[in-house]
DNA sequence: CGATTGGTTCGCAAATCACCGAACCAATCG
DNA sequence: CGATTGGTTCGGTGATTTGCGAACCAATCG
């Protein structure tokens, strides 16, 4: 029971400085996300709570959970007759398209620098390095391939929870 | 001719933008990676010339340069002879590497919360979570192999490279 | 209407970061 | 030996970031 809520403290903060590092956002948005994906998968929290239990100010939560639905990690509902916002992480699937992202952008990266070797090719070594990057950007683009079949994978699984849940 | 030291500039500007965002070191220190990944593939770069391409002081290169190689994401060499130091990006192999490094602080991250949330069950929604989360882990393994079989790949194709070039 | 609630916006202060110049060190050269 | 070369270390500074409080706004309540 004590120890729950150890194991439970420990993974917010090992979350808050993941997501801090990985998404390159504040220390503050980091455990927002953290404390959203271990409390707030049920029924969501309200801004009152994110103040109390991070014990932040107001404003640094507004800012913060503005930058956070921007890029689209986390979301929030209303309920009729009631003025607050409660707020979720967004569904798995989604954190997988940043990863899928990242990917794309190195790709993107890997064709310039192809188009520029294959122009500056002078001697053997250089096509040793040719070779080399045309091997890297066909894992990447495997790589790509098994994101796309996932995602598309956890995505019926997130619909068909949902149905369950209604 | 002229458009191709465009293109380098671009190439350039493009990679050094890249490689502050993912992995977090400071546009001095990813500009000399771009620039030693795409100028210094041949013979390596050495300090001063690095001081000149990128206009820095000599003290920011050392700092950068020495942060670079204990990220380990160049190396250096010496000629007998030569008191200078000739600098290199590692490897693509390496690059690899890094994103192996996310995966697996990811799955450590998703581990945690598994074994959280198999002891916090109360409803079934929160069930539906737990698969959703194992799933996740699940294909978090997928990409891991994907990577180890690759890495492994490529490290063949780089011996291979190095003993035709010597 | 005024009071309360839920949330935003706007400076501002503390901390951190990125880069610089100058002084410095260690190895080699003449 | 002193001069030069290749590189490191240190103190400092301007720019950026992060979070705060206070004032504010818009919607609801009594």
């Amino acid at each position: 029971m004590d120890n729950l809520q150890k194991e439970r403290g420990e993974l917010i903060e090992f979350s808050g400085i993941h997501f801090a590092s990985t998404y390159n956002i504040p220390p503050l948005a980091a455990r927002i996300l953290a404390l959203l994906i271990i409390d707030g998968c049920k029924s969501g929290l309200t801004f009152e709570s994110l103040v109390e239990k991070l014990s932040a100010s107001k404003s640094s939560i507004s800012t913060n959970l503005n930058l956070l639905l921007k890029m689209e990690k986390i979301n929030y509902f209303t309920i009729a007759g009631d003025r607050k916002k409660y707020f979720k992480a967004s569904p798995l699937s989604e954190r997988l398209l940043n990863y899928k992202k990242m990917l794309e952008a190195e790709k993107f990266l890997v064709n310039k620098m192809l188009h520029y070797r294959e122009q500056t090719i002078t001697c053997p070594q250089e096509k040793c390095n040719l070779e080399n990057v045309k091997a890297y950007k066909n894992h990447i683009e495997e790589m790509e391939e098994l994101f796309v079949k996932t995602i598309a994978e956890f995505k019926i699984i997130e619909i068909d929870n949902n149905n369950n849940n209604q």
